[in-house]
DNA sequence: GTGAGATAAGTTGATATCAACCTATATCTC
DNA sequence: GAGATATAGGTTGATATCAACTTATCTCAC
């Protein structure tokens, strides 16, 4: 009766390395978010930001909850995220009239004006990106992370 | 001779929605994140100082740089992450015998212990993940990851 | 062996991320 | 309509993420 041996071997290490999803979606995450990053700096946002104001981008301004789940994101991540945003103007958070425990999100005038700036290049560099990724079908791919995201 | 329009409509709106690779890509990190953190909360680790842990087990341990890029990740990052880890004594930073500007990532006793404990767990919700993603062939998704980290 | 350039890593400051906890408002039940 | 419950958000504290800048060390050319 011997006991389990309390460390293991490399060839776990190498096991995690080469099949774990959840490592392979971090890395993946963190190198886009840098080449959107340096793509969308001449405009003034982050990927994160632009992705953002994306959704806030329609008729009627959307509340707080719904963004969070387009994006996959905590509620308070939101809140912070939202922070830099309304400093600069480019986005108000306002109480919803009809239920008060809601806030409503909308672009301002500049924040319209500085997505309009920042989706051509956005564009660009996203039809870039699929062509490098031809061989690894840009659909199926994106099929994939969206099951991901479902999770 | 009109100026183009300042601002842009909605219909761009649903094409960053549904066609951005970075937006997924950064949708679905959160959600795995996510998902294996509550995993791993038992154990006490995170998702991403599990994968950081893995990374060190080695034979010999590995300097800050390869373990960056292992990881997809800035070199400052890393260098942030490690802190927690090494105040609780599961990972050592030590200045290279040969070149005294390297650093050697190790994992101590406690912390091969800890990682041996988050194995078993780890393995568990990574079969129990890939059942789920029958549909989407896992083995697939993990190649355009990859392919995506290496940009 | 000295100086120029290259390489490895740390520091600072801003933003992002989430859990745990808290407040305000709405709704439902009686 | 009063109290219980549910829902929408905010706050705090810890970690993660990166750019810009800085320090320390090495290597190469001479």
């Amino acid at each position: 009766m011997t006991e389990p041996a309390p460390e293991i071997g490399h060839a776990a290490t190498l096991r995690v390395r080469d099949s774990c999803l959840c490592l392979h979606a971090q890395r993946a995450a963190r190198a886009l978010a840098r080449h959107f990053d340096d793509i969308l700096r001449p405009v003034g946002l982050t990927n994160g930001q632009f992705s953002l104001m994306m959704a806030l981008n329609r008729p009627e301004p959307p509340v707080m909850g719904q963004v969070a789940d387009l994006l996959a994101m905590d509620r308070t991540t939101l809140t912070a995220c939202l922070k830099p945003l309304v400093g600069r103007g480019l986005v108000t958070a306002s109480v919803d009239d009809r239920d008060h425990r809601r806030r409503r999100i909308a672009l301002t005038r500049s924040g319209r004006q500085l997505l309009a700036a920042a989706y051509p290049v956005w564009q660009a560099a996203h039809d870039a990106l699929e062509g490098r990724l031809r061989a690894h079908d840009p659909e199926r791919l994106r099929d994939g992370l969206l099951a991901l995201g479902r999770l």
